[in-house]
DNA sequence: ACCTGAACACCGTTCAAGT
DNA sequence: ACCTGAACACCGTTCAAGT
């Protein structure tokens, strides 16, 4: 064997991530191994680790690419959906958060039990995509209260991101120990409804006292 | 060797999940093994799994343990704590919740990490465990509003404590990229203040539109 | 009855050897 | 330069054998 070339190694990188989601559409990342994905696209566990250093730095690619996967579908929702109520559109955003979540259980999981092992520049990069998504929300908020200081619109969208992300997380993992007639999609809404309603009449106010 | 029984099983049972969470005080679940966990307390890794069937039992009883744990913690918290805002003591259960997440940051993702195998009668235990948490809230939201209906409570239990738990989980994992002034327990009481100024004012005002 | 240690089928990683 | 397969040090689990 040995120099079989078929591939460049940007395609073979491509290859191995598209097996390792499909994979995800399915079973849970702790039932994958890099032997499982390197028989799946033909190659030897080897090469895989030639082209990722090792197997984590494998499953970071990974969900790098559900990251962007998640980014270019909040932003097709934000292009598409109503520009006028910016509250609307957050509840929006969220909800396709959750959208994604509840598709794709295994895969978004993946994101966010990932452990990055630490002090590599290409943590960086992976940070920066999750930042994106708070990003999202900022400028919507801004749009809600024009006369908000910028650091009480990050707390605001660390705030709300973070919740909805608690929300998804305990929605797909069974945790809510709901009656069936209470959807997490009202919890979201309830959320962010009910929090912004006092944001933006604090923020209108200028008070003080909470922020 | 063999019939040394210098310990009864639960004394076993208890020596050994204090090891697992003696070991997580300093180092990830993911770093743990059976084996390493049996060389521990002075046995071999047959016998813990002739005590818990499986290594993934075993770990359900350490996360287990932790929801006793932090139970215990909270109700510490709410008997010391003024009982004359109900709102208040909303928020500082959540700090409490938080602070058990930072100051343990492997065991706390240890519960919530650990994937339950499905079709198991001790799974409901598991449940009702993490149940317990959320119940904690829903008397005191019925303090704010009495005339609330039972499933608005549950849904609003369920909305803030899965999203205080989202918190957590973001700001132990470094993933809310904000600038050091603003805390976490600063995002934690703007969630509960805000949310909960809007809910109580709807509740009161028995509005139809948003709950 | 209680416990062990060898065996089994896995795992990620390394690396000499092959083209 | 690219790729493999054997080797290494692990892993959870099973189970015959020992007391």
């Amino acid at each position: 064997m040995a120099r079989r070339n078929d591939h460049t190694s940007q395609q073979l990188s491509d290859k191995i991530i598209a097996s390792a989601i499909e994979f995800l559409q399915h079973q849970p990342i702790r039932d994958l191994s890099l032997r499982a994905l390197a028989k799946s696209v033909g190659y030897s566990a080897g090469t895989l680790i030639n082209l990722f250093r090792n197997y984590n730095l494998l499953l970071l690619a990974v969900s790098g690419y559900t990251l962007d996967q998640i980014h270019q579908q909040l932003n097709d929702d934000v292009t598409k959906a109503n520009k006028d109520n910016a509250s609307q559109l957050i509840v929006s955003l969220a909800l396709e958060y959750l959208q994604f979540a509840s598709d794709h259980p295994y895969q978004w999981r993946q994101v966010f039990e990932h452990q990055l092992d630490s002090g590599l520049e290409i943590n960086l990069i992976h940070q920066h995509k999750i930042d994106r998504l708070f990003c999202k929300v900022e400028p919507l908020l801004k749009q809600l209260a024009p006369q908000a200081i910028e650091l009480d619109i990050i707390k605001a969208s660390r705030t709300l991101w973070a919740s909805v992300h608690g929300i998804c997380l305990m929605s797909i993992e069974d945790k809510l120990f709901m009656p069936t007639q209470v959807t997490s999609e009202a919890l979201i809404e309830s959320l962010i409804n009910h929090y912004l309603t006092s944001w933006v009449d604090n923020q209108t106010k200028e008070s003080f006292y909470v922020n």
